[in-house]
DNA sequence: AATTTAATGTAGTAAATACCAAATTATTCG
DNA sequence: CGAATAATTTGGTATTTACTACATTAAATT
């Protein structure tokens, strides 16, 4: 079920060869390969504006030269660094693996995924702040990036109509919005583990507070989407002095995507 | 009760003269608050590396002599950019008022109030992104940050005890855990709503979209306070198969800071 | 008013940096 | 092999950029 998405992109310069011949592209694939490699590091170091020509071209032992030769320019090697990136978050979300007829697990599955995955792949983050920080310039051109809708919604949404089907969940949430609390929580955490270490003078990185965390945000997650019993719902501070804000399961107004 | 963080930061040549005159030194502070509140502009539109002396100087319509004459280096700068900004959201989380007689409120004001303010400060998100990318280099070494014991997290303790002692609240959350939560679910909608609205093919900044948003946070925060009733607790899946995750209101391990 | 000091302006420099023309080497294929 | 093409290397250029020496004006003090 795994629709792999990434790679297998094709040549920059006209492909005028046979494809056949296969030494010389290999060579050339090689050096791409390491090109972007680089860049996907020394972007996620330094940012776009901060990570320079030099420094990725050292690191992936090339020329400068080679840089534009393959990719053009230092934007449009940023974009496929970020389409890259994107593309095997996607792939990575498309082979988990989950039992629907065990919704409550299925979700645990799911959120214990998306933190993990932020974990291993700090760069994707810094990535994605670097591209908001350009107003997400680059990535509303990218034909790529917004053909891939993410399986990690689709996953979430089996998730959820399992789980109402079972009575255990509420039916009242949609699968975005869930996709993007599970996101939030882990990503801010780990996205901001400077800033807020330092503002809460504590050390969020250590392996206790990881645990502590991964652990949090799974009952935080669990506990926005199962169903409460009727008795203990809503028996106090039924909706007063609420502008707009929603308590109980009465829910918002409905998502108007 | 606002004890005020910010400003009064004294001059920074030696103070040799009394403090009597002040007419030249209001010219100063003047040309000092400029290029404070352009960099301010600057670095939250471009981040740290992206953001140009020259356009700063210009934007504050000085020279950028006069940066380094106030600042004494770009790095500097940035501290005191940083440093301000924390300033301004301790004061303004400072003056937050609520009704401890209701808890839930109270809570519910707490997330409206940080919702409100990433949603009015973009540049507090994005100087907090740059200062993450650097590692947190900068605010590590500021001694007037690392003094701002966040309001917030105190005010929140006292509308989690509230809580408790009334019956609503589980007693079993760390205030810390708490504002972590709140400030995730504002600041990453916010902050990474470009890459978010082009992957999921919807316009998160719309109006709607930002109502439905600050809504349903709330109602997540308030699920993830509010005490179950022990009827409708834990009645299925009894924590199956989850290595440390964390079901019902076990609750994990506490925090360790 | 004269002197001292603070604040601002001018005009630069040296280094960094994105990008490129052209030569050179490797590879393909008739 | 030899011609053609692909891939790499060399050596640069024009611009940007953080930062500064020095001159000048404004203000404070005696």
């Amino acid at each position: 079920m795994a629709t792999s998405s990434s790679k297998s992109s094709t040549r920059t310069r006209r492909k005028t060869t046979t494809p056949v011949a296969v030494v010389g592209q290999a060579r050339a694939q090689k050096t791409r390969d390491a090109i972007l490699r680089a860049a996907t590091r020394v972007f996620s170091r330094n940012g776009f504006a901060g990570g320079k020509i030099e420094q990725i071209s050292k690191l992936s032992r090339t020329h400068d030269r080679m840089i534009y030769y393959y990719f053009g320019s230092k934007e449009r090697l940023f974009v496929e660094v970020l389409e890259t990136a994107y593309a095997r978050m996607n792939d990575a979300e498309a082979e988990l693996e989950f039992d629907l007829e065990d919704p409550e697990n299925a979700l645990t599955t799911v959120v214990h995924f998306v933190w993990q995955y932020y974990l291993d792949h700090p760069e994707m983050m810094t990535l994605l702040n670097s591209e908001n920080l350009q107003q997400g310039k680059h990535i509303k051109k990218s034909a790529r990036v917004s053909k891939l809708s993410s399986p990690a919604v689709q996953v979430l949404d089996q998730v959820l109509k399992a789980g109402v089907e079972k009575g255990l969940f509420r039916n009242d949430i949609s699968a975005r919005d869930l996709y993007i609390e599970i996101a939030a929580l882990g990503y801010f955490y780990l996205s901001n583990r400077f800033t807020l270490s330092a503002f809460l003078n504590v050390d969020l990185r250590s392996a206790e507070n990881l645990a502590h965390w991964k652990a949090f945000i799974t009952d935080v997650t669990l506990r926005s989407v199962k169903q409460v019993s009727p008795v203990a719902e809503c028996k106090s501070a039924p909706n007063k002095a609420l502008s707009e804000g929603v308590v109980c399961s009465a829910s918002a107004s409905a998502p108007s995507f």
